[in-house]
DNA sequence: CTAGTTGCAAAGAGTTTGCAAGTTG
DNA sequence: CAACTTGCAAACTCTTTGCAACTAG
């Protein structure tokens, strides 16, 4: 995986000025559990846990900052909120099922989606970028499994 | 495919009450081309042009039923807009590619990816309720493809 | 120093809702 | 006729934006 360091180059090859308020936010998107995904606004009560002086404008403009270079990926679960996960190895994007009884999601990889999806845009005449693949499943009896 | 009548009849098992404007909304969906989709306001504009009167909230209200009735499925292709799209056939649901250059969309089937799909939720402990997949793609170098 | 960035509060887009009048079964 | 549905406009939620003060390069 990168460094976070090597993040902060591919930036400023990018021409993106490094704010103080920008390493913070991908600092704590790159300590991030793999998989967690954070909303603006759970960006916003993160940051003011740690009185980092950052306004709720500035978490959504660097999450748009940061997904337009690839850092973070942009998805959604079906609520009006838009998740923003690190995007820590852009060949191998992982997938979400999604409990619809408890809204708990689960990650999961499947390289026969991968290929079943080159194969299937190449068909088509595209060239494959992005790959979601969202399961909407109900967990076992009584305790939701994928909550937990 | 179903018929009409038999999703009217369904809708009425349900116990859901058939108002003028519930019937010609279901039409238009059951109407549309194979895999369009409407937005509350797409289908508004349509319902205006027809001089059918029915106001944007009751859109908005009529593609919660239908979809909660399983009739209509909530499909979003990261826009801020929801789209619905007639449940035509639940065991097959069929899946987008989505251009980023130029947004256009074009629809397909995989029987390889729905079998992965029940095969993986059954190791994760869950039961498949649908399936979501969005391929972004980029079509070919300058006439895009998937737009036409 | 200059262009880009920030915080604030106000504006915007899409969707939901309270209520009185109108309909369905 | 009772319970549900509609249209309207106001309310709401999430996100974006204008602007003056500030800051990175």
């Amino acid at each position: 995986m990168k460094e976070k360091v090597e993040l902060l180059n591919e930036l400023k090859m990018a021409g993106v000025r490094l704010t103080p308020q920008r390493e913070r936010i991908l600092d704590i998107f790159y300590d991030l559990p793999e998989g967690r995904h954070l909303s603006a606004e759970d960006l916003y009560t993160i940051l003011k846990k740690e009185s980092a002086d950052i306004s709720l404008a500035t978490s959504y403009r660097t999450l748009k900052l940061l997904a337009s270079n690839g850092m973070l990926r942009e998805v959604d679960f079906g609520e009006d909120i838009k998740q923003y996960e690190m995007l820590r190895d852009k060949d191998a994007p992982h997938h979400h099922l999604i409990c619809i009884d408890c809204g708990g999601t689960k990650e999961f990889d499947s390289s026969i989606m991968y290929q079943e999806a080159v194969k299937l845009c190449k068909e088509m005449g595209a060239e494959l970028v992005d790959i979601q693949v969202k399961l909407y499943a109900r967990c076992n009896p009584d305790s939701c499994d994928v909550k937990a």
